[in-house]
DNA sequence: GTTAATATAGTACAAATGTACTAAAAATAA
DNA sequence: TTATTTTTAGTACATTTGTACTATATTAAC
């Protein structure tokens, strides 16, 4: 890609992170890229297009980490989700922004939708494995691992946010807090054999 | 309270509501309620008294209804938290805009911040009440309730944002979604007592 | 009934912002 | 070298927005 518009995504990745989305002006970006708004322009005609090219580089880092090693089930799905946000993180404007975004760009919107139902799809199946395999244990409920897949989904996406409505600033501490519930979330629904695994990947969470 | 003043505030919430705050002007505002810009603004100073009126509305209602019954623990418990929701929902553009708004108000931050500690030590006492009285099982994982009451956090504040980062609207539909996601996640916590009141509650949950 | 306080309307303005447009410069192709 | 395309800068503009300010109108107090 062109030298001066990646320069642009980078710093407006940057500005976006530290400041929201709608606190960036073009003029800044520009300012910060070293560049004329003019010139600006010419590489992204809309300020939307530079949102959506962030975005769509976000989706396809994102893809890229998202296969399953088989041979140890239950580390390899925690790893997952840790990498997975650990690529939002870098992106993290984009999910503190994730209303005002999808509200005035509805290609972003029918996007992730998609991509949402697709991860999901993904998720049972991968929730079969782990079950066949004796790490998951059998749903006690209907739509028990559909009703985890939700609830885990709206922590990927908001935990950034959750945090930022009460501190100051977003530190990568916050991955760690993450990791933390998400494994704690998954610990109930493991099977006593995997139970004990899971005490040998979290010694220090053990009571 | 001043009868236009009130009528402000309740038209305000419903642009709120429908656009966003982002995308609602004062001049909105003021046509909505029938009265001039002058006259919105010798109501409320400025554009930010009108949000910070609507969140202590807002607090103050979910404040009236947090007690529990002792008699009927576990139906009492899943009671309040669909009973906030309830309330959440008539406020929603509150959760929807939560970081924009604490970006720009202090005020408002500092107060959910303190409220949100306060919240989380009311649930652990409870959670304890529960467990004492056989509904809850022990922890069986280091500050396992801590963990829980955050991703019951992150699910009420943001389960509305989570649906329409998807859906073109946002029902009272949402609600019920929401129970059950809530309901489910309490079920692995639950003694195998409990376990068997949670199936006289939810009959069609059980697989 | 006069005075003072409250409430309402209307206008004006300064600041910010996205983007359209023009022109020059630099790079590339012929 | 010349011609053409790509890249960069600079300016100008229309629009929106919050809010400050002034002038009436209405209500309440005495």
């Amino acid at each position: 890609m062109n030298a001066t518009k990646q320069k642009i995504l980078i710093k407006s990745l940057d500005l976006f992170n530290d400041s929201g989305i709608s606190n960036v002006s073009l003029r800044a970006i520009a300012d910060k890229a070293g560049i004329s708004v003019g010139n600006l322009q010419y590489h992204f005609k809309k300020r939307e297009d530079i949102i959506e090219a962030l975005y769509f580089e976000l989706v396809e880092k994102i893809d890229s980490i998202l296969f399953i090693k088989t041979d140890d089930l239950l580390q390899s799905f925690l790893n997952i989700s840790v990498e997975i946000v650990t690529i939002l993180y870098e992106y993290h404007f984009f999910l503190l922004d994730f209303i005002t975004i999808t509200r005035r760009n509805y290609k972003i919107k029918r996007h992730y939708s998609e991509l949402s139902k697709r991860r999901e799809i993904e998720f049972i199946k991968i929730v079969d494995v782990l079950i066949k395999n004796g790490v998951f244990r059998e749903e006690l409920l209907k739509n028990e691992y559909h009703s985890l897949f939700k609830r885990i989904e709206v922590i990927s996406n908001f935990w950034f946010s959750s945090i930022l409505i009460q501190a100051d600033v977003l530190s990568k501490e916050s991955i760690k807090q993450y990791s933390l519930l998400i494994s704690q979330s998954i610990y109930p629904y493991l099977t006593d054999e995997a139970k004990k695994q899971y005490a040998t990947i979290f010694p220090s969470q053990l009571v």
